[in-house]
DNA sequence: ACCTATCTATCCTGTACCTT
DNA sequence: AAGGTACAGGATAGATAGGT
Protein backbone atom coordinates (compact mmCIF):
# COMPACT_ATOMS: atom_id res chain seq x y z
CA UNK A 1 0.00 0.00 0.00
CA UNK A 2 2.48 2.37 0.56
CA UNK A 3 4.51 1.66 -2.64
CA UNK A 4 0.90 2.18 -4.72
CA UNK A 5 0.83 5.54 -1.95
CA UNK A 6 4.31 6.78 -3.29
CA UNK A 7 3.65 5.49 -7.12
CA UNK A 8 0.38 7.45 -7.24
CA UNK A 9 1.72 10.72 -5.67
CA UNK A 10 4.71 11.02 -7.78
CA UNK A 11 2.24 9.68 -11.12
CA UNK A 12 -0.41 12.29 -10.24
CA UNK A 13 1.97 15.59 -9.44
CA UNK A 14 4.02 14.76 -13.05
CA UNK A 15 0.58 14.66 -14.69
CA UNK A 16 -1.04 17.48 -12.89
CA UNK A 17 1.80 19.56 -12.91
CA UNK A 18 0.50 20.25 -8.98
CA UNK A 19 1.61 18.71 -5.56
CA UNK A 20 -0.70 15.66 -4.80
CA UNK A 21 -0.44 14.53 -1.21
CA UNK A 22 -2.10 10.70 -0.08
CA UNK A 23 -3.34 10.38 3.66
CA UNK A 24 -4.77 7.42 5.15
CA UNK A 25 -7.93 7.58 6.21
CA UNK A 26 -10.42 5.31 8.25
CA UNK A 27 -13.77 4.31 7.22
CA UNK A 28 -14.95 2.11 10.34
CA UNK A 29 -18.38 3.65 9.34
CA UNK A 30 -18.23 0.89 6.08
CA UNK A 31 -19.63 -2.59 6.44
CA UNK A 32 -17.48 -5.40 6.01
CA UNK A 33 -17.45 -6.53 2.78
CA UNK A 34 -16.12 -2.76 1.67
CA UNK A 35 -13.66 -1.96 3.80
CA UNK A 36 -12.31 -5.21 2.87
CA UNK A 37 -12.44 -4.51 -1.01
CA UNK A 38 -11.24 -0.98 -0.74
CA UNK A 39 -9.11 0.85 1.50
CA UNK A 40 -9.83 4.39 2.20
CA UNK A 41 -7.60 8.00 1.59
CA UNK A 42 -7.53 11.47 1.51
CA UNK A 43 -5.76 12.91 -1.66
CA UNK A 44 -5.21 16.56 -2.02
CA UNK A 45 -3.98 17.71 -5.34
CA UNK A 46 -3.20 21.53 -5.89
CA UNK A 47 -5.97 23.08 -2.92
CA UNK A 48 -8.25 20.12 -4.07
CA UNK A 49 -9.13 17.17 -1.39
CA UNK A 50 -10.61 13.93 -2.91
CA UNK A 51 -11.09 10.71 -1.56
CA UNK A 52 -9.00 7.93 -2.80
CA UNK A 53 -10.13 4.69 -3.17
CA UNK A 54 -8.14 1.79 -3.61
CA UNK A 55 -8.98 -1.31 -5.27
CA UNK A 56 -7.65 -3.93 -2.86
CA UNK A 57 -7.99 -7.16 -5.79
CA UNK A 58 -8.78 -6.02 -9.65
CA UNK A 59 -9.44 -9.47 -11.00
CA UNK A 60 -12.52 -9.07 -9.26
CA UNK A 61 -13.51 -5.50 -10.10
CA UNK A 62 -16.69 -4.74 -11.90
CA UNK A 63 -17.00 -1.36 -13.10
CA UNK A 64 -21.31 -1.77 -12.95
CA UNK A 65 -20.75 -3.27 -8.99
CA UNK A 66 -18.43 -0.41 -8.04
CA UNK A 67 -21.14 2.42 -8.83
CA UNK A 68 -23.04 0.85 -6.51
CA UNK A 69 -20.60 0.74 -3.97
CA UNK A 70 -19.56 4.12 -4.53
CA UNK A 71 -23.30 5.32 -3.32
CA UNK A 72 -22.98 3.96 0.05
CA UNK A 73 -18.65 5.10 0.02
CA UNK A 74 -19.81 8.51 -0.57
CA UNK A 75 -22.19 9.06 2.30
CA UNK A 76 -19.71 8.98 4.83
CA UNK A 77 -17.47 11.98 2.52
CA UNK A 78 -18.90 14.87 2.96
CA UNK A 79 -16.06 16.81 3.47
CA UNK A 80 -14.19 15.82 -0.06
CA UNK A 81 -15.71 17.26 -3.24
CA UNK A 82 -14.79 14.10 -5.42
CA UNK A 83 -13.33 10.71 -5.56
CA UNK A 84 -11.26 8.78 -7.22
CA UNK A 85 -10.35 5.24 -7.96
CA UNK A 86 -6.43 4.39 -7.65
CA UNK A 87 -5.37 0.63 -8.90
CA UNK A 88 -2.64 -0.99 -9.08
CA UNK A 89 -3.02 -2.29 -12.41
CA UNK A 90 -6.44 -2.50 -14.34
CA UNK A 91 -6.86 -4.39 -18.04
CA UNK A 92 -7.94 -2.36 -20.82
CA UNK A 93 -11.24 -3.65 -21.04
CA UNK A 94 -11.87 -2.82 -17.34
CA UNK A 95 -10.16 0.88 -18.19
CA UNK A 96 -12.39 1.16 -21.33
CA UNK A 97 -15.32 1.04 -18.94
CA UNK A 98 -14.49 2.94 -16.32
CA UNK A 99 -13.85 6.15 -19.18
CA UNK A 100 -17.56 4.98 -20.41
CA UNK A 101 -19.05 5.52 -17.16
CA UNK A 102 -17.21 8.64 -16.30
CA UNK A 103 -15.53 7.11 -13.14
CA UNK A 104 -12.60 8.98 -12.33
CA UNK A 105 -9.48 6.67 -11.84
CA UNK A 106 -5.88 5.93 -11.69
CA UNK A 107 -3.40 3.22 -12.69
CA UNK A 108 -0.12 5.17 -11.76
CA UNK A 109 2.45 5.25 -14.18
CA UNK A 110 -0.27 3.84 -17.18
CA UNK A 111 -3.02 5.61 -17.14
CA UNK A 112 -4.84 8.41 -15.41
CA UNK A 113 -8.85 9.52 -16.17
CA UNK A 114 -9.84 12.27 -14.48
CA UNK A 115 -12.59 14.69 -16.12
CA UNK A 116 -12.94 16.85 -12.81
CA UNK A 117 -9.62 18.16 -13.17
CA UNK A 118 -10.19 17.85 -17.14
CA UNK A 119 -7.15 15.08 -17.35
CA UNK A 120 -6.99 12.21 -19.18
CA UNK A 121 -3.73 10.54 -19.70
CA UNK A 122 -2.45 7.14 -21.44
CA UNK A 123 1.14 5.76 -21.41
CA UNK A 124 2.03 6.06 -25.17
CA UNK A 125 3.75 2.74 -24.85
CA UNK A 126 3.08 -0.04 -22.64
CA UNK A 127 5.78 -3.00 -22.47
CA UNK A 128 4.11 -6.17 -23.13
CA UNK A 129 4.48 -8.90 -20.65
CA UNK A 130 3.02 -12.12 -22.08
CA UNK A 131 1.11 -13.55 -19.45
CA UNK A 132 1.28 -17.24 -18.69
CA UNK A 133 -2.20 -18.87 -19.52
CA UNK A 134 -3.82 -22.19 -17.80
CA UNK A 135 -5.40 -23.09 -21.38
CA UNK A 136 -4.28 -22.09 -24.36
CA UNK A 137 -6.94 -20.49 -27.00
CA UNK A 138 -7.89 -22.57 -29.57
CA UNK A 139 -5.88 -20.70 -32.11
CA UNK A 140 -2.87 -21.76 -30.33
CA UNK A 141 -3.87 -24.86 -29.44
CA UNK A 142 -4.68 -24.78 -33.54
CA UNK A 143 -0.75 -24.23 -34.09
CA UNK A 144 0.52 -26.64 -31.27
CA UNK A 145 -1.31 -29.66 -33.68
CA UNK A 146 -0.03 -28.67 -36.54
CA UNK A 147 3.73 -28.97 -35.17
CA UNK A 148 2.44 -32.14 -33.51
CA UNK A 149 1.56 -33.49 -36.61
CA UNK A 150 4.68 -32.79 -38.29
CA UNK A 151 3.36 -29.79 -39.89
CA UNK A 152 6.77 -26.78 -38.67
CA UNK A 153 9.33 -28.50 -39.32
CA UNK A 154 11.68 -25.11 -39.77
CA UNK A 155 11.28 -22.23 -37.89
CA UNK A 156 8.28 -20.30 -38.76
CA UNK A 157 6.70 -16.35 -38.95
CA UNK A 158 3.37 -15.77 -37.81
CA UNK A 159 2.37 -14.44 -41.30
CA UNK A 160 3.35 -18.15 -43.19
CA UNK A 161 1.46 -19.44 -39.83
CA UNK A 162 -1.33 -17.40 -40.69
CA UNK A 163 -1.35 -18.58 -44.59
CA UNK A 164 -0.87 -22.22 -43.48
CA UNK A 165 -3.73 -22.14 -41.13
CA UNK A 166 -6.50 -19.51 -42.35
CA UNK A 167 -5.87 -17.14 -39.32
CA UNK A 168 -5.25 -13.94 -39.45
CA UNK A 169 -1.41 -12.75 -38.34
CA UNK A 170 -2.73 -10.93 -35.80
CA UNK A 171 -4.52 -14.20 -33.99
CA UNK A 172 -1.09 -16.11 -34.79
CA UNK A 173 1.09 -13.37 -32.74
CA UNK A 174 -1.32 -13.83 -30.17
CA UNK A 175 -0.73 -17.49 -30.58
CA UNK A 176 3.15 -17.07 -30.15
CA UNK A 177 2.91 -14.56 -27.30
CA UNK A 178 1.35 -17.79 -25.61
CA UNK A 179 3.40 -20.23 -26.53
CA UNK A 180 6.11 -18.28 -25.12
CA UNK A 181 4.88 -17.15 -21.79
CA UNK A 182 4.18 -20.93 -21.64
CA UNK A 183 7.55 -21.95 -22.65
CA UNK A 184 5.87 -24.60 -25.21
CA UNK A 185 8.25 -23.55 -27.86
CA UNK A 186 11.01 -21.39 -28.63
CA UNK A 187 10.23 -18.05 -30.35
CA UNK A 188 13.04 -15.73 -31.40
CA UNK A 189 13.67 -12.70 -33.34
CA UNK A 190 15.72 -12.13 -36.16
CA UNK A 191 15.67 -8.55 -37.40
CA UNK A 192 11.90 -7.17 -38.07
CA UNK A 193 10.88 -11.16 -38.26
CA UNK A 194 9.78 -13.14 -35.01
CA UNK A 195 10.01 -16.83 -35.80
CA UNK A 196 8.46 -19.89 -33.72
CA UNK A 197 10.70 -23.37 -33.42
CA UNK A 198 10.17 -26.38 -31.70
CA UNK A 199 13.98 -27.37 -30.98
CA UNK A 200 13.05 -30.12 -28.64
CA UNK A 201 10.84 -31.91 -31.32
CA UNK A 202 7.41 -33.13 -31.67
CA UNK A 203 7.96 -35.99 -29.50
CA UNK A 204 8.77 -33.59 -26.19
CA UNK A 205 6.23 -31.31 -27.04
CA UNK A 206 3.39 -33.67 -26.60
CA UNK A 207 4.00 -33.98 -22.90
CA UNK A 208 4.75 -30.62 -22.34
CA UNK A 209 1.70 -29.52 -24.01
CA UNK A 210 -0.92 -31.57 -22.68
CA UNK A 211 -1.77 -29.66 -19.83
CA UNK A 212 -2.71 -26.49 -21.61
CA UNK A 213 -4.59 -28.21 -24.39
CA UNK A 214 -8.47 -28.10 -24.11
CA UNK A 215 -11.03 -30.58 -25.73
CA UNK A 216 -11.76 -29.16 -29.16
CA UNK A 217 -15.31 -30.39 -29.21
CA UNK A 218 -17.18 -27.21 -28.06
CA UNK A 219 -20.90 -28.93 -29.03
CA UNK A 220 -21.82 -32.46 -30.69
CA UNK A 221 -25.28 -32.01 -32.45
CA UNK A 222 -27.10 -34.87 -34.47
CA UNK A 223 -28.25 -34.74 -37.76
CA UNK A 224 -29.33 -36.81 -41.18
CA UNK A 225 -26.20 -38.55 -42.27
CA UNK A 226 -27.39 -37.89 -46.02
CA UNK A 227 -27.52 -33.82 -45.27
CA UNK A 228 -23.49 -34.20 -44.59
CA UNK A 229 -21.49 -33.67 -47.82
CA UNK A 230 -19.00 -37.06 -47.95
CA UNK A 231 -16.19 -34.72 -48.20
CA UNK A 232 -17.35 -32.51 -45.07
CA UNK A 233 -17.69 -36.56 -43.25
CA UNK A 234 -14.56 -36.16 -41.53
CA UNK A 235 -14.50 -39.28 -38.75
CA UNK A 236 -13.69 -38.18 -34.92
CA UNK A 237 -14.50 -39.41 -31.60
CA UNK A 238 -15.23 -43.13 -31.07
CA UNK A 239 -16.12 -43.66 -34.86
CA UNK A 240 -12.11 -42.18 -35.73
CA UNK A 241 -11.02 -44.28 -32.69
CA UNK A 242 -12.57 -47.42 -34.07
CA UNK A 243 -10.55 -47.29 -37.17
CA UNK A 244 -7.12 -46.35 -35.64
CA UNK A 245 -7.31 -48.92 -33.01
CA UNK A 246 -8.93 -52.60 -32.05
CA UNK A 247 -12.23 -50.28 -30.52
CA UNK A 248 -15.75 -51.73 -32.07
CA UNK A 249 -16.58 -48.09 -33.52
CA UNK A 250 -20.49 -47.43 -32.97
CA UNK A 251 -23.32 -48.01 -35.33
CA UNK A 252 -24.06 -44.42 -34.92
CA UNK A 253 -21.19 -42.32 -37.01
CA UNK A 254 -19.11 -39.47 -35.26
CA UNK A 255 -17.78 -36.89 -37.36
CA UNK A 256 -15.83 -33.29 -36.76
CA UNK A 257 -17.13 -30.28 -38.26
CA UNK A 258 -15.66 -26.66 -38.02
CA UNK A 259 -17.42 -23.57 -36.83
CA UNK A 260 -17.36 -21.89 -40.44
CA UNK A 261 -18.27 -24.94 -42.29
CA UNK A 262 -20.92 -25.74 -39.88
CA UNK A 263 -22.50 -22.08 -40.07
CA UNK A 264 -22.70 -22.71 -43.49
CA UNK A 265 -24.94 -25.57 -43.44
CA UNK A 266 -26.72 -24.82 -39.67
CA UNK A 267 -29.33 -23.26 -41.44
CA UNK A 268 -30.35 -25.97 -44.28
CA UNK A 269 -29.91 -29.46 -41.78
CA UNK A 270 -32.77 -30.63 -39.63
CA UNK A 271 -31.49 -31.44 -35.95
CA UNK A 272 -32.32 -35.03 -34.64
CA UNK A 273 -33.23 -35.46 -30.81
CA UNK A 274 -32.63 -38.91 -30.38
CA UNK A 275 -30.38 -41.53 -32.46
CA UNK A 276 -32.27 -42.88 -35.27
CA UNK A 277 -31.58 -44.54 -39.03
CA UNK A 278 -29.65 -42.59 -41.13
CA UNK A 279 -28.66 -40.10 -38.16
CA UNK A 280 -25.08 -39.37 -36.76
CA UNK A 281 -23.37 -37.32 -34.64
CA UNK A 282 -21.82 -33.85 -35.30
CA UNK A 283 -18.71 -32.96 -33.20
CA UNK A 284 -18.80 -28.92 -33.50
CA UNK A 285 -14.80 -28.13 -32.95
CA UNK A 286 -13.36 -24.91 -31.92
CA UNK A 287 -10.78 -25.15 -34.98
CA UNK A 288 -10.84 -26.53 -37.71
CA UNK A 289 -10.63 -30.19 -37.97
CA UNK A 290 -9.69 -30.82 -41.69
CA UNK A 291 -6.80 -28.73 -41.26
CA UNK A 292 -5.14 -31.84 -39.55
CA UNK A 293 -7.06 -34.54 -40.67
CA UNK A 294 -5.39 -37.18 -42.75
CA UNK A 295 -7.59 -40.38 -44.49
CA UNK A 296 -11.06 -38.82 -43.59
CA UNK A 297 -9.91 -38.91 -39.85
CA UNK A 298 -8.90 -36.18 -37.56
CA UNK A 299 -5.46 -36.37 -36.38
CA UNK A 300 -4.70 -38.45 -33.53
CA UNK A 301 -3.66 -35.69 -30.95
CA UNK A 302 -6.73 -33.85 -31.58
CA UNK A 303 -8.94 -37.15 -31.18
CA UNK A 304 -7.43 -37.75 -27.65
CA UNK A 305 -7.92 -35.06 -26.28
CA UNK A 306 -11.63 -35.03 -27.24
CA UNK A 307 -11.51 -38.50 -25.68
CA UNK A 308 -9.46 -38.24 -22.73
CA UNK A 309 -12.28 -37.15 -20.17
CA UNK A 310 -14.18 -40.83 -21.29
CA UNK A 311 -14.77 -42.87 -18.38
CA UNK A 312 -15.02 -46.48 -20.27
CA UNK A 313 -12.19 -48.75 -20.14
CA UNK A 314 -12.30 -49.55 -23.48
CA UNK A 315 -11.95 -46.14 -25.09
CA UNK A 316 -9.05 -45.44 -22.57
CA UNK A 317 -7.30 -48.51 -23.46
CA UNK A 318 -7.56 -48.19 -27.31
CA UNK A 319 -6.75 -44.68 -26.59
CA UNK A 320 -3.01 -45.47 -25.57
CA UNK A 321 -3.29 -48.23 -27.94
CA UNK A 322 -3.62 -45.48 -30.93
CA UNK A 323 -0.95 -43.12 -29.71
CA UNK A 324 1.80 -45.93 -29.50
CA UNK A 325 0.78 -46.93 -32.99
CA UNK A 326 0.01 -43.49 -34.97
CA UNK A 327 1.27 -40.68 -32.76
CA UNK A 328 4.59 -40.60 -34.58
CA UNK A 329 4.33 -41.75 -37.66
C1' DA B 1 6.99 -4.90 -45.53
C1' DC B 2 6.12 -6.69 -41.33
C1' DC B 3 4.74 -6.75 -36.45
C1' DT B 4 1.74 -5.62 -32.80
C1' DA B 5 -1.24 -2.31 -29.69
C1' DT B 6 -5.67 -1.11 -29.79
C1' DC B 7 -10.26 -1.01 -31.43
C1' DT B 8 -14.31 -3.48 -32.92
C1' DA B 9 -17.67 -7.21 -34.04
C1' DT B 10 -19.70 -11.26 -32.77
C1' DC B 11 -21.07 -14.93 -30.13
C1' DC B 12 -21.73 -17.17 -25.71
C1' DT B 13 -22.83 -17.50 -20.75
C1' DG B 14 -24.34 -16.25 -16.23
C1' DT B 15 -27.37 -13.51 -13.55
C1' DA B 16 -30.98 -10.49 -12.10
C1' DC B 17 -35.40 -9.52 -12.72
C1' DC B 18 -39.89 -10.45 -14.41
C1' DT B 19 -43.94 -13.36 -15.55
C1' DT B 20 -46.68 -17.38 -15.10
C1' DA C 1 -41.07 -22.31 -7.69
C1' DA C 2 -40.34 -22.76 -12.59
C1' DG C 3 -39.47 -20.73 -16.68
C1' DG C 4 -38.54 -16.72 -19.72
C1' DT C 5 -36.12 -12.48 -21.01
C1' DA C 6 -32.90 -8.81 -21.07
C1' DC C 7 -28.55 -7.35 -20.12
C1' DA C 8 -23.74 -7.28 -18.60
C1' DG C 9 -19.67 -9.38 -18.87
C1' DG C 10 -16.39 -12.54 -21.03
C1' DA C 11 -14.07 -14.94 -24.85
C1' DT C 12 -12.43 -15.02 -29.37
C1' DA C 13 -10.68 -13.29 -33.36
C1' DG C 14 -10.87 -9.92 -37.29
C1' DA C 15 -9.78 -4.89 -38.68
C1' DT C 16 -7.20 -0.86 -38.26
C1' DA C 17 -3.45 1.99 -37.56
C1' DG C 18 0.96 3.23 -36.00
C1' DG C 19 5.71 2.02 -35.24
C1' DT C 20 10.21 0.11 -36.83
Amino acid sequence: MEKLANQFVKYVSEVAGQPATWRPRASEHLPLYLTQQYTQCEITIGRRSFLGILLADSASFRPATFEKHLRQIMVGATDVEGYCLVAEALPAYLRQRLVERKIPFVVPGQQLYWPELGLAVQARKKKQTPVAVAIVSPATQAVLICALTGGIPAPITPKSLAEKLGYTTMTMTRALDEIEANALGQVERNGRERLLNFPAGRRALWPAALPYLRNPVRETVRIRESQLLLKLRIQAGETALGGLSMLVPPKEPVYALGAQAWKKIASRVEQIPVEDTGTCRVQLWCYPPELFARDGQVDCFSLYLSLRAEEDARVEAALEEMMEKMAWS
